[in-house]
DNA sequence: CTGAATCCATAATGATACTG
DNA sequence: CAGTATCATTATGGATTCAG
């Protein structure tokens, strides 16, 4: 969790709602955590589910998501880098959010043929 | 649902999640949904559950949410002027994704004491 | 009461190029 | 491969004032 990234408690002390939305805003940060409920992804690995994020935000929102301690990140001291993104117990426990938040898009959205393409739970 | 204002279904098509995220970004999105879930409200009354969000806020963000039409807007001809916010049907079927949000808030986050004091359903 | 108008500060995101 | 660095742009949020 580090040093408070969130201010934006100020709506009261009890508004959890606000507390979680605070953690998987962000323009990427619900994909990233999506995909990785399917498994450990590598960077360009992520990258590839959403080509028009560049490295430079993808890095960016995994920093945050592993600040808030919703993701691992396991780096390989290896030549060429490897490092491998997973989510953690408390990221696994936002599967019933992302799962609300997918199965309403596709209900009410998806209007872009089918909906999946890369369901996590089938992939590797 | 007016024009795209949401270009943001680049993740690819079929990714639902993003689109649905999408729509309750913003910094008090989800916390107006949250608290219309427990029925109709009044501009300011939506205001004093928010204090820290300005006039100008959130009336962008109702505007945002009448423009994807998860909130109906009632406005009363009548002085002094009274203007009624109440869920629509889209938006009361993301009861799943706020309560998830919700849940997940007090369970992980809920560190300020009773995680309620205003929990919709026992609002009038 | 329910906003609209204006001005401003900062944060978020993007394009591009480069590196160990 | 997995990022950084730099620059530019846009989006977001806020303060204040005004109005029907």
């Amino acid at each position: 969790m580090a040093k408070a990234r969130h201010s934006r408690f100020d709506c009261n002390p009890g508004c959890s709602v606000e507390a979680a939305i605070g953690l998987i805003d962000g323009k990427w940060k619900s994909i990233v955590l999506w995909h990785l409920l399917g498994g450990t992804m590598r960077f360009n690995e992520i990258r590839r589910t959403m080509l028009n994020c560049t490295p430079r935000m993808l890095t960016k929102q995994l920093r945050e998501l592993e600040e808030d301690g919703l993701i691992v990140r396991k780096v390989y001291a290896q030549v060429p880098p490897k490092v491998e993104y997973s989510l953690s117990e408390l990221g696994r426990s936002m599967e019933p959010i992302l799962s609300a938040l997918k199965r309403w898009g596709d209900a009410n959205i998806g209007l872009y043929g089918k909906p999946q393409g890369h369901d996590p739970r089938e992939a590797t």
